[in-house]
DNA sequence: CTCTGCATGTAAAAGGTTACATGATTCC
DNA sequence: GGAATCATGTAACCTTTTACATGCAGAG
């Protein structure tokens, strides 16, 4: 079977311990949600698969009347997880659609109206920005490693936005006229 | 009719001029490719729609014998980029695999796989930073400011990951066992 | 008893990529 | 004459989101 970025995800919650549909999509909104969401309607069907492909094996352990599975890494589930994590190709794609309305400003003629563009992608990174510095309060002393290092890009990534945001409106009212696009 | 970033992205390429399906392929391609693709799938099809809500008008401009049809805005289509290009709601959206493999990489249990997932992800951002930076020589001095600033902030941004992860790549080489997450 | 959280799942729609098919023109 | 570029378009496929449907358990 074809594993996509969707089963490794999965498969990566799991290696931390068995867990429930649920429980992963929890897992994810809380963790690789600002870089990688995944759906319900995507969990539930990669769940089979993956069970269908030996990789993850399911065991009930309903609690009264109310169904539920666990799901857990089997060795091969382990070994494919292993092997993608140590595989160097990796795609990295950005849909910013404020970039996108930056890019497209000049018709509207007037240095001030993309100054004010610059001003809304900066509220949109400060937004998320204010959501991790939560988390890092939150819980940021007991991650692991490589998860603490991940929210520290995160962090790192949208204070640089907002930076150059700040900086760059900051340049397009001081000199309405001579922009030189910033270098 | 509603309207999807893929219709501003096709309106926004014809506010600078009248232009063919493949042009504007073109021009995205030299443009917004890197955080905004489309692909011919969609863009004959959205010129239909364009056109049948009057947002464009397709003029028969065939050379001998080579079909040929040369879009532009009408009024209506001037209006509602314009509209859009104002209004700051805007999504930001970061699909990057490698984050994501960072992420698991505590499941490898050692700190030196985790530097070498570090290190395969600043290869990614060399190369880019790379063809940005041959844009910028390419055509750096006659771009019109907002399309000057996108590229300006592409350049500032995988520069910025570059380093980051040259820095993450010191540390984690330095004190293995002492990670604290880059804080 | 009601609200929130836990839990599973599907169907339809939307959005996008890839591959293919076709053919003219221009440059070497 | 051959290769690259210009040009249009569709069909199949893949992935993802959204909305819906269902119902138990625990807290207040």
């Amino acid at each position: 079977m074809e594993l996509r970025a969707l089963s490794y995800v999965i498969l990566g919650v799991l290696a931390r311990g068995p867990a429930s549909g649920y429980d992963i999509k929890a897992a994810v909104d809380g963790g690789t949600r600002y870089f990688w969401a995944i759906s319900y309607g995507q969990i539930y069907p990669e769940l089979r698969r993956l069970t269908d492909a030996g990789l993850i094996v399911g065991e009930e352990a309903a609690q009264g009347g109310r169904p539920r599975t666990l799901h857990r890494l089997t060795d091969e589930g382990a070994r494919a997880l292993e092997a993608w994590l140590t595989t160097p190709e990796a795609g990295f794609e950005l849909r910013d659609e404020g970039l996108l309305k930056l890019f497209f400003a000049d018709a509207l003629g007037s240095l001030d109206a993309v100054r004010r563009r610059v001003a809304a992608k900066r509220a949109h990174h400060e937004a998320v920005l204010g959501e991790l510095l939560a988390i890092e309060q939150g819980k940021g002393g007991d991650l692991p490693p490589a998860v603490g290092l991940t929210l520290a890009y995160g962090l790192g990534l949208h204070a640089w936005a907002v930076e150059w945001c700040r900086s760059t409106e900051r340049r397009l009212s001081g000199d309405a006229g001579h922009a030189d696009g910033g270098r």
